[in-house]
RNA sequence: GGCCCCAUCGUCUAGCCUGGUCUAGGACACCUCCCUUUCACGGAGGUAACGAGGGUUCGAAUCCCUCUGGGGUCACCA
């Protein structure tokens, strides 16, 4: 019954649908994928939409799109078209969804009754429910046996009353050694598995079920999954002895854990914008985030999400930073997927000795089992930042600008519109080295997209300081405001409004008036034409700006400043 | 509560299987200093961990036991 090393192994990604990919699950399949590919195998993908209740349609496998732009391919699976046209998935041993393979569980269901080896039950959930309770009373865990052959007449006078049955397994009812590759051996003593349900009232398999039946018939050698599956493996076992099938290797994976030890869930972005609204005491929707109908229905149940479009208005508006949870949503911050893979693999994964910077054919060559941490590992944004800063400025320049722009395409279009290629590929070439994701050209200088007339000056103590307001003059008897208004004059007469050229008058003009501190006129011009004291070197950002919003800017400013 | 699993710096981890070279290494974060036209980058230092208690042994982070703490599971969800 156990496999030998020979044959090539087969792992395989099997979440429930949904439209996004949460970052636990991204590795999950990351480690499934490189397994397998690392040994020259399969690595294929299974939908489990055995839950009526949750339905699925087209949204239901967004995730695929998630898994691919982080690199990881399937040689069988759903059918996806890549962005480069290549098409991913297909495969001889199909259907991939389980809601189309019911036959193929009907057939193995009626296989274990005739064997007696599965029999229809006939209590309905209440009746269950109130077993349930009745064992935790007796503070025992509730586990369902077998309660006796039910008669023809029984069977007649259930389905007069209306009753659906579920068909259950007959449990053999000794104890189960469970051989996991990550975790070591467990024993369940014997009990402890109970007559589980394997074919629901509505006539869909269970999970266990359909688990290990798609399983045998996809071939698939090897389980890769999550630690919460780890006791649900003896049914599994069971199931697969009681049908004669092969037995997979295991390896359940530790969770990752929000950094405050909490689960890492897709309700973490609601608890953020709660937390919000409550320190607000908000009562209504801010102007143009959530409709009045959706945020009556968020703010009374606790349960309700909002939709992600929702909770980013709604995010931008009370100014609070919503988490990164699923891989879309890594992607919109600009974090590259390559690091990501790189920084999820080392949670719950390491090479050995220092090693802790490797892309995915890296990791394909070097992951084993034998390496993966038992323990369930805390997700730390912080250091995936310093990993995505340190990719991003070791990147060639034009890769850097290549990789910008699509971002920027995706989620950041007016910049594109507003500021042409020309200053476009300025900006990149002057936000490089201090960006740490693809999207911080865009999101730290906003001020490129503001209107000359609307542009807001920020009144902070950087700004102050910087312009002399409520200071004695410094440098040559001379304000930063001074400095400005002499600036203004002589930027005005600049005609190649060029770095060089801009730079060529300012640092003329320093050296006579501002003892050559270059600090004392630069800040102020960057208040001027930016709003505040940060903006990309300042050469660079009057270019962007161009001479004439350059000019109407620090007007502004100056009037702005002088009223302060 | 029953059952199962786990335990190294704040965090991710190396070391553990094959006890000594570990006064425990790296990375992120943090602190100090340097660089600097802002922000960021960078450079040089620094603080910081074997959960507790018992064994075994000449010797334990490494092996054993107990406790404590954490996690998972106990669905007609996966």
């Amino acid at each position: 019954m156990t496999m030998t090393n020979a044959v090539p192994p087969v792992t395989r990604f099997a979440p429930s649908p949904s439209g996004h990919l949460h970052v636990g699950g991204a590795r999950t399949a990351l480690f499934g994928w490189a397994f397998a590919k690392g040994r020259g195998g399969k690595f294929l993908i299974r939908i489990e939409d055995t839950d009526q209740k949750r339905s699925s349609d087209a949204a239901s496998v967004g995730f695929l799109r998630d898994l691919e732009w982080l690199g990881i391919r399937w040689d069988e699976g759903p059918e996806f078209v890549a962005p480069d046209g290549t098409t991913v998935g297909g495969g001889p041993n199909g259907s991939y969804f389980q809601s189309e393979r019911l036959d193929i569980y009907n057939r193995y269901c009626d296989q274990l009754v005739a064997e007696g080896k599965a029999y229809e039950a006939w209590e309905t959930s209440e009746e269950l429910d109130l077993l349930r309770k009745e064992a935790t009373a007796r503070k025992e865990a509730f586990r369902y046996h077998f309660r006796g052959p039910v008669t023809a007449e029984q069977r007649a006078q259930f389905v007069a009353e209306g009753r659906e049955p579920v068909l259950r397994f007959r449990c053999a009812g000794t104890a189960v050694t469970i051989q996991d590759e990550v975790l070591g051996e467990a024993t369940l003593p014997a009990g402890e598995v109970d007559d589980f349900v394997i074919r629901k009232k509505d006539g869909f398999p269970t999970y266990h079920f359909a688990v290990v039946v798609d399983d045998e018939l996809m071939k698939v050698t090897h389980v890769l999954r999550a630690q919460e599956h780890f006791t649900n493996t003896a049914k599994h076992m069971l199931l697969q002895d009681a049908l004669g099938f092969r037995r997979p290797v295991y390896g359940h994976l530790s969770i990752i854990k929000n950094p405050d030890d909490s689960k890492m869930s897709k309700r973490d972005k609601d608890k953020v914008l709660r937390k919000a609204v409550k320190e607000r005491a908000l009562t209504a929707p801010p102007a143009g985030t959530v409709s009045a109908e959706a945020w009556a229905k968020w703010i009374n149940d606790d349960n309700v999400q909002l939709s992600l479009d929702d909770a980013i208005s709604l995010a931008e508006s009370l100014k609070v930073t919503l988490p990164e949870i699923n891989v879309d949503d890594f992607r919109r911050s600009g974090y590259l997927p390559e690091v990501l893979c790189n920084f999820l693999a080392l949670n719950g994964w390491s090479p050995g000795g220092d090693v802790e910077k490797f892309d995915n054919e890296f990791l394909k060559q070097r992951f084993g089992l034998d390496r993966v941490m038992k323990t369930p590992a805390k997700f730390d944004r912080l250091k995936l930042l310093s990993f995505n800063t340190d990719a991003i400025t070791s990147m060639p320049a034009d890769a850097f600008a290549r990789r910008c722009r699509e971002h920027a395409e995706q989620f950041r279009p007016e910049f594109i519109k507003r500021l042409g290629d020309a200053k476009f590929a300025l900006l990149m070439i002057a936000c490089q080295e201090r960006s740490k994701t693809l999207d911080d050209p865009f999101k730290s200088n906003a001020f490129l997209l503001a209107e000359d007339s609307t542009l807001v000056f920020s009144d902070d103590k950087n700004v102050r300081k910087a312009l002399g307001i409520g200071a004695n003059p410094t440098d040559g008897g001379k304000t930063g405001l001074d400095h400005l208004r002499a600036m203004r004059g002589i930027l005005a007469g600049v005609g190649d409004w060029s770095q060089t050229a801009i730079e060529a008058v300012t640092t003329a003009y320093c050296n006579e008036h501002a003892g050559a501190k270059i600090g004392s006129v630069a800040q102020p011009l960057r208040i001027g034409v930016a709003g505040s004291t940060v903006s990309p070197p300042i050469w660079d950002t009057l270019v962007l700006v161009g001479k004439a919003s350059a000019l109407a800017r620090i007007d502004r400013c100056i009037a702005w400043a002088q009223a302060l």
